[in-house]
DNA sequence: ACACTATATCTTCCCAGGAAGATATAGTCT
DNA sequence: AGACTATATCTTCCTGGGAAGATATAGTGT
């Protein structure tokens, strides 16, 4: 956030706006704009290329990542609709919608619980489980290879970065309920 | 990426999604959502905290986005529609609505290009030059307040690898389709 | 000048998700 | 049991933006 970082970089595009931004407005101080304006372009960048790849699979991002949730709870691959709403941080309506277009698909499927009459069960179906491991496992590879730029050591320091900032962003919830 | 961070992170949300898929599908390295999974929340959680600054000057991030290009542009506050679209990065048709909106509040005026018939040029008015002029000031503070958790030091390591990661996942664009 | 192609913007249609309300069932207190 | 409140899910309505097509104007070659 020093003004010369002597690199090789030509100036990106979050340069030249800072710049712009210093000519048109010199008193303020944009310096923060570097991080978090470069940080936002390359979440762009990463989710336009992850949902190319969901994509292939018939998939947008929020039915991936759905499919992803009930992967990772394990046999027999269930969760009740409010616990995928917490997993993939969006509201239980949209979850509602995602699971609509996922059962349509053949790829989960939703019962009523036998334990509470208010709740439902989404249980992954074998062909939904079937093509998440196919297109979760083509996922990792892609993320690596959006990685590749970094070399591992830059991207150890990059994950303990982000870690440290991640850690003071998020409200310091009780881990319990993101777990259960 | 190591597996072994003896930092004092208690375990965040990512770092619980990625023990479970270790039980899930042992087979993968899932140590790219280390980086990628926590760049996303903290773009997410960024967005948020930036949308709300935005709503207190009745703004949509959009319609930030656009005030702030026009602005940068310097005196006249001048740009064709298209060249907004470039700089916030959205389709033309999605400059078309924000460019209404604005223009219904009152904070851009929309006028054909004299040069070109098939241009327009949209302009801030005195009330949008003044509405981004202190949006801008507050939005800066709320960055800074964003990143205050990390130390000076941090920041910089943190703007140079971003830089280093975002050079080669932006095109080797010619600097001009974006600059001019 | 004419035909053809390229370009700038806008329009139309669609979709995913949010917010808030509706519904059904649980749990609790008396 | 009855009343009241809390909870889980779904429904309805709305909004922002994308994709593709429609218009209007420019530019180019003959």
């Amino acid at each position: 956030m020093t003004e010369d970082h002597p690199e090789d970089h030509p100036e990106d595009h979050v340069a030249r706006i800072q710049a712009e931004w210093r000519a048109a407005r010199p008193d303020l101080d944009v310096a923060p704009q570097g991080v978090i304006g470069r940080l936002h372009r390359i979440a762009n960048h990463l989710t336009g290329e992850l949902t190319l790849l969901y994509a292939k699979y018939g998939l947008t991002e929020g039915e991936f990542d759905v499919l992803a949730a009930l992967r990772r709870a394990g046999t027999p691959y269930e969760r009740a609709p409010g616990e995928i709403a917490l997993h993939t941080m969006v509201t239980t309506g949209a979850v509602t919608k995602r699971v609509d277009r996922l059962q349509e698909a053949g790829l989960v499927h939703r019962r009523r619980s036998d334990a509470d009459g208010r709740g439902r069960v989404v249980r992954l179906t074998p062909a939904g489980r079937r093509l998440i491991d196919k297109a979760f496992a083509a996922h990792m590879t892609n993320e690596r290879r959006l990685l590749g730029s970094l070399s591992p050591a830059q991207a150890d320091q990059l994950e303990e970065l982000l870690t440290t900032w991640l850690a003071d962003l998020e409200p310091p919830e009780d881990s319990r309920a993101v777990t259960e």
